[in-house]
RNA sequence: GCCGAUGUAGCUCAGCUGGUAGAGCAACGCAUUCGUAAUGCGUGGGUCGGGGGUUCGAGUCCCUUCAUCGGCACCA
């Protein structure tokens, strides 16, 4: 029998038999750690210690101290487990997937009775016997014939779907513990005990279609978290807790800035507190965008029928456009128009009207633009995914030349905007050509390197979606990351040849003929509705004093501070600051108890001694402190503060 | 759109197996002028998401519809 050589971290090599497991390797080393381990790295695969190694190899062993093998394991192990659990509780029901996921895994189920919430600690307390009982895992190598007749038998067709999958030359393994199989690629744990009984928790039971196909059935899924150490999950429940805290539509309630309701789904009644946050980045945005070389448009919110056709929105997305039909005097058949979900036909109407010259070119349109959108109704999510929204939408046109530069010069605006908002941490996908597609390969070539080109030149990097690009062209988008960590894609950046060519854009080149320009299309915020979500919840509802709502309010301690309250007021509302009296007949206890939980961030209390000294005591959201300084020292450290970063 | 859950006063929520709706906060009134996260007492307030049905009787049971929430699918 052949020898092969393990070189361990250490630099130590060791010579055995071909053919061993890391277990066998492990036991070779020291009881202790044969009990421990969990599984090894074979030349940096994750190897199951049952796993024969044919090959010299670097060698390390896994136990639960190692932070990503153990997780993988404990979760994926978990996974089975709990299909398993699932299973003695309701043996009717078929197995199909259950990968490792976030924090956690989940598994998917056909079972003509849904889980119910209560049902969950049932499958846990299953679980922890099975995890108690330490049972082995076992695992062997079986044939597709073999694989497929066994899962007949058991009467398990989705395993047998996977099975028909699963790559011809790729091995098919089959993993036990207990009396219970499952189809797997592995790697596991060596026995059920290894899993930390204390540790996981399942979370919520949800429908998912199988293989993700809305028109194959819907099954059953069991959502589970898992970590290391029973303290990790609970710091994990912990964040969870405050992500609820953040949620952007309860600090929409409590900070009365918007509702909705049932006559409008998906559509905002923006209150006076909000609709001061959304004006003021509204402001923000369209200085930065004019000093940035765009014009400001605004296009008709109801739009024919015709125009749609044409830009082929029509026949793609017609389900998903809010219609609009009127009754025209004399006319034979009723009108039809839409209401627009987008503002780039319109755009690209105003570039048509006039002759336009390579002179004109780049023309960078910037519309903040309303648009509808009849969404799916289970896609509604608070002000994040609505049906009426508006884009800080632009569309610049330009040649094929010019894309590059546009592209670079708008990463750096979009940088600056995102910089100024407090974003520091953002990242770049470019998303390149997918299967289905027009244009040559050629111009593919050229839009993507471009793009490329741009990212780089701006001094950033990108990651590649390969094939996730439009039909039409590639484009860049811009993911950032809030204070907990949660990512969200806002901006984009989209190379368009077809809708110019569609809508029959034109402009007269140096050559005196006329040529198709590019269209780029792009925004910064994306909407306004979803960015102000975010912001919300980035912040946890204390917004910077520019975008508070309210940003002071001057409350009295003793009636007798009134008109000096007034005359505060007066003070900070001449200094452009939105500042409200409150001289209400209560404690200020009450008062300061009430504004904090109202996110304002500077609170002034006046009481006799303010009226003496002409003095106001400063309380700042989030500091119990106070601090007392003299009223026109207040105004203008209030007012520089409050001074948007763009015109700092 | 699909699976599941939820919908009771302005807000947060209670209301067991059907017997005529309740709390805290908020609002309003009165008293209190009280120095940095809830002053006290009192008063008013709900066709229990909408529609239909079963029943002597429905917030409670059934059907249907709308909305919201958690996922899935979708996101030009």
């Amino acid at each position: 029998m052949s020898q092969i050589s393990l070189t361990f971290p250490d630099g130590n090599v060791r010579d055995y038999a071909a053919g061993v497991t890391p277990a066998e390797v492990a036991a070779s080393i020291a009881p202790s750690l044969a009990k421990a381990a969990i599984s090894a790295q074979v030349n940096g695969a994750h190897w199951d210690l049952q796993w024969p190694i044919t090959a010299d190899a670097n060698f390390s062993i896994n136990t639960l101290k190692d932070d990503a093998p153990a997780l993988e394991l404990i979760r994926h192990d978990l996974a089975h487990i709990m299909a398993r659990a699932v299973q003695e509780l309701w043996p009717d029901t078929k197995v199909t997937i259950g990968p490792v996921r976030d924090y956690g895994w989940f598994y998917d189920f056909d079972r003509a009775e849904p889980f119910t919430p209560d049902d969950l600690g049932a499958i846990e307390a299953v679980m922890k016997k099975i995890i108690n009982a330490r049972d082995p895992v076992r695992t062997e190598v079986w044939s597709r014939a073999d694989a497929i007749k066994f899962y007949e038998d058991a009467g398990e067709p989705y395993k047998i779907e996977l099975i028909n999958r699963i790559p011809a030359d790729q091995d098919l393994r089959m993993y036990w513990h207990g009396e219970w199989q499952d189809l797997c690629r592995g790697p596991h744990l060596q026995n059920t005990g290894q899993v930390p009984a204390d540790a996981f928790k399942l979370t919520h039971v949800a429908g998912a279609y199988w293989l993700g196909d809305s028109s194959r059935p819907m099954l059953q899924r069991i959502y589970g978290v898992a970590f290391r150490k029973r303290d990790d999950l609970k710091a994990h429940m912990t964040m969870l807790e405050e992500a609820a805290k953040r949620d952007h539509r309860k600090l929409g309630k409590e900070m009365d800035l918007f509702h909705m309701q049932e006559e409008a789904p998906g559509q905002v009644f923006w209150h006076p507190n909000g609709w001061t946050i959304y004006a003021a980045l509204q402001d923000y945005m369209r200085r930065k965008q004019r000093a940035n070389g765009y014009v400001e448009v605004n296009t008709p919110q109801v739009v024919n029928r015709k125009l749609w056709e044409a830009s082929g929105h029509w026949e793609n997305y017609r389900e998903n456009m809010f219609i609009v039909e009127v009754d025209e005097e004399g006319a034979r058949e009723k009108v039809v128009n839409a209401l627009k979900p987008m503002n780039c036909p319109c755009h690209v109407q105003i570039f048509n009207h006039g002759l336009k010259s390579y002179r004109d070119l780049p023309l960078r349109m910037a519309e903040f633009g309303s648009c509808a959108r009849y969404e799916p109704s289970g896609a509604l999510h608070g002000i994040m995914r609505v049906r009426g929204f508006t884009q800080d939408d632009g569309h610049i046109f330009c040649t094929e030349e010019q894309i590059e530069s546009e592209a670079r010069d708008f990463i750096e605006f979009l940088s600056g905007v995102y910089a100024d908002l407090g974003f520091t941490k953002w990242r770049i996908k470019l998303s390149t050509r997918p299967e289905k597609r027009i244009g040559t390969e050629e111009s593919w070539d050229f839009a993507e390197g471009a793009l490329a080109g741009a990212v780089t030149a701006a001094g950033h990097t990108y990651e590649i979606f390969e094939g996730e690009g439009a039909f039409y062209g590639p484009k860049l988008e811009f993911v950032l990351t809030d204070a907990i960590g949660r990512d969200w894609q806002c901006g984009t950046l989209q190379v368009d040849p077809n809708l110019p060519e569609r809508l029959d854009a034109e402009y007269v080149g140096p050559d005196g003929a006329k040529h198709r320009p590019i269209m780029l299309h792009r925004a910064t915020l994306g909407s306004f509705e979803r960015f102000i979500g975010i912001l919300i919840e980035d912040h946890a509802g204390k917004l910077p004093l520019w975008l508070a709502p309210q940003q002071v309010v001057v409350a009295s301690i003793v009636s007798d501070a009134d008109d000096y309250v007034y005359e505060v007021v007066a003070a900070l509302t001449k200094a452009g600051l939105r500042a409200e009296a409150d001289i209400r007949n209560e404690k200020i206890n009450y008062k300061v108890r009430e504004h904090s939980l109202a996110k304002v961030p500077v609170i002034l209390a006046l009481g006799a001694r303010e009226v003496a000294e002409r003095t106001v005591s400063v309380r700042r959201l989030g500091d119990t402190r106070t601090a007392s300084m003299g009223l026109e020292d207040l105004v203008a450290e209030l007012a520089a503060e409050a001074t948007p970063p763009d015109l700092a």
